[in-house]
RNA sequence: GCUGGGGUGGCCGAACGGUUCAGGCGGCGGCCUGCAGAGCCGCUAUAUGUGGGUUCAAUUCCCAUCCCCAGCUCCA
């Protein structure tokens, strides 16, 4: 089946068909790089990963760009914010090159703990400077720009479609800005937005046709970058809800005044995460990070699991007791799978056969369904439960089991949560000969040693089950 | 102030107006086990913010109201 997408531009969920057959263009608006990464930042990316990982798993090639914004910007007015960059500079007396190199590294070290699949390129803002001032400057040959003091804007209001996405066309935005008291008098229009800013002071600085010292605006960099990696036409752009406006519409101005085509095919956006209900921000305290997660000694798999596991239309409350639950449910799968490399019974027949096939068909069903992640685990955890069933009744026999082994792994090409598990083979000769006294004991009914032995085994790493098939090792994680 | 999304059992979260309202986690009990672990079964569970309305039937549709979140306004 083909699955379905939420587009945000048409506010539906729609057939999923990308230009090219088998191919899929992506680009995910990636993260400034003036301070960590949020386990919020870390949902948005944990969206586009499981995103990623469906689409090949139905079969795609998927072209990944996921860029950083490593030259610092001004959010809100261009006169009045704050370049976090630079600030962030500023806090920890480094330069800003400094500050975006080691952020990068920061983030580049939590996209492998969480798992998440490389993207095809990462392109930074900084090294495609070239690319913007050219687009900038097709955008003032074709008359969707101007010039101003040594900077550029971008007129709103030569671009017809301007507030097809967000729905703020520049009639509403009037009416929504009517108390506002300063707008930059360089600007035509309150709404027009920069596109080059003249800015001698600004340390992140480059020579354009227009200054000499200058930097791009925010929005210019995705425009640039996109089609350069991907095509002027991308199939999908992601990003967190908040860039939808002015973020991504501005994009869309940019890039369909440059060339004339549609940029995007499809916009999905993700909701943001709550922490314990409330909105997560700097002022409340609770702005947490990967590191924090792994400090009070949550594996950075439980994280992943939580994010993934509420849709990503959908605010998603973290809580610490979340994050064990996280841990339990994914035990849980591990504990299954690790069950199926020792099952060796009669077989089962039709019965594992539709088990298969149901829960092949209700997991995609559901995923096809704009990744409504809910009911394919849903699926995934009754077929656990069922397979063990049969598994308790020595049921499932070797082929069968490697069978649905397979099929396990493969769900986990999806959620990324599971791993490898395979039978641990080296033991060192002192807990060979530890086991096999245990089993003395055992034999001789003399508990007291056989227990002692097995919380021994404990202290060195040996987790030590006894089953119906006889004793069973593995080391402790 | 305007616009949009949301409030579901102890917690996290599913659910196209209609079979007992998924699933995970937690707690309790049972089976299995020497014990433990894993697993299975049962209970927790007469859960849908509140108040009305429409309907044979409402978590789902409508109105009102409270709370949370986001965007715009404003500010950080």
């Amino acid at each position: 089946m083909v699955p379905k997408l939420f587009n945000a531009l048409t506010k539906q969920k729609e057939a999923f068909k990308p230009l090219k057959e088998g191919v899929v263009t992506m680009y995910n608006c990636g993260l400034t790089v003036y301070d960590y990464a949020s386990i919020g930042n870390l949902r948005a990316y944990t969206f586009v990963d499981v995103l990623r990982r469906y689409l090949e798993f139905k079969g795609f090639t998927v072209k990944q760009v996921v860029n950083f914004t490593d030259v610092g910007h001004i959010f809100g007015d261009v006169d009045v914010g704050e370049d976090r960059i630079e600030a962030a500079a500023e806090r920890e007396k480094k330069d800003p090159w400094a500050i975006a190199e080691f952020y990068i590294e920061a983030f580049l070290d939590d996209w492998r703990k969480m798992n998440f699949e490389e993207p095809m390129v990462r392109p930074r803002a900084t090294e495609h400077i070239k690319d913007m001032i050219e687009l900038v400057q097709k955008l003032i040959d074709k008359g969707y720009a101007y010039v101003v003091n040594g900077s550029v804007y971008y007129d709103v209001t030569k671009f017809k479609d301007y507030g097809k996405l967000s729905g703020n066309t520049v009639e509403k935005l009037k009416l929504g800005a009517g108390g506002r008291v300063e707008f930059n008098p360089e600007k035509r229009n309150q709404f027009d937005f920069a596109l080059w800013i003249n800015d001698p002071k600004h340390v992140m600085n480059w020579k354009s046709p227009w200054c000499e010292k200058g930097y791009p605006g925010w929005h210019i960099e995705c425009s640039a970058m996109s089609v350069k990696y991907l095509g002027e036409t991308l199939d999908i752009h992601t990003g967190g809800v908040d860039n939808l406006f002015p973020h991504h519409e501005n994009e869309i101005a940019q890039s369909e005044a440059a060339t004339g085509k549609r940029f995007v095919n499809y916009w999905l956006h993700n909701e943001h995460l709550l922490v314990e209900g409330q909105r997560m921000g700097r002022s409340l305290g609770n702005i947490y990070k990967l590191s924090d997660v792994v400090a009070r000694g949550h594996e950075p798999k439980a994280l992943r699991y939580l994010l993934l596991s509420t849709h990503y239309r959908q605010q998603l409350n973290f809580t610490w007791d979340g994050l064990v639950a996280a841990k339990n449910a994914i035990d849980r799968l591990v504990n299954f799978v690790r069950r199926l490399l020792d099952a060796d019974g009669k077989g089962s027949g039709e019965e594992i056969k539709h088990l298969i096939e149901r829960v092949r068909r209700d997991f995609e069903d559901a995923m096809d369904d704009d990744l409504n992640i809910g009911p394919a685990l849903a699926a995934l955890f009754d077929f656990v439960r069922d397979v063990n069933k049969l598994l308790d009744d020595n049921l499932l026999s070797k082929e069968e089991a490697g069978e649905v082994h397979r099929l396990m792994s493969k769900f986990d090409e999806v959620l990324g949560v599971i791993g490898e598990v395979k039978k641990e083979e080296k033991l060192s000769k002192e807990a060979e000969e530890l086991i096999a006294k245990r089993e003395e004991a055992r034999k001789a009914k003399d508990w007291m040693t056989a227990d002692k032995i097995r919380a021994q085994l404990k202290t060195m790493g040996i987790i030590i089950e006894d089953t119906p098939e006889g004793v069973q090792w593995r080391f402790a994680k």
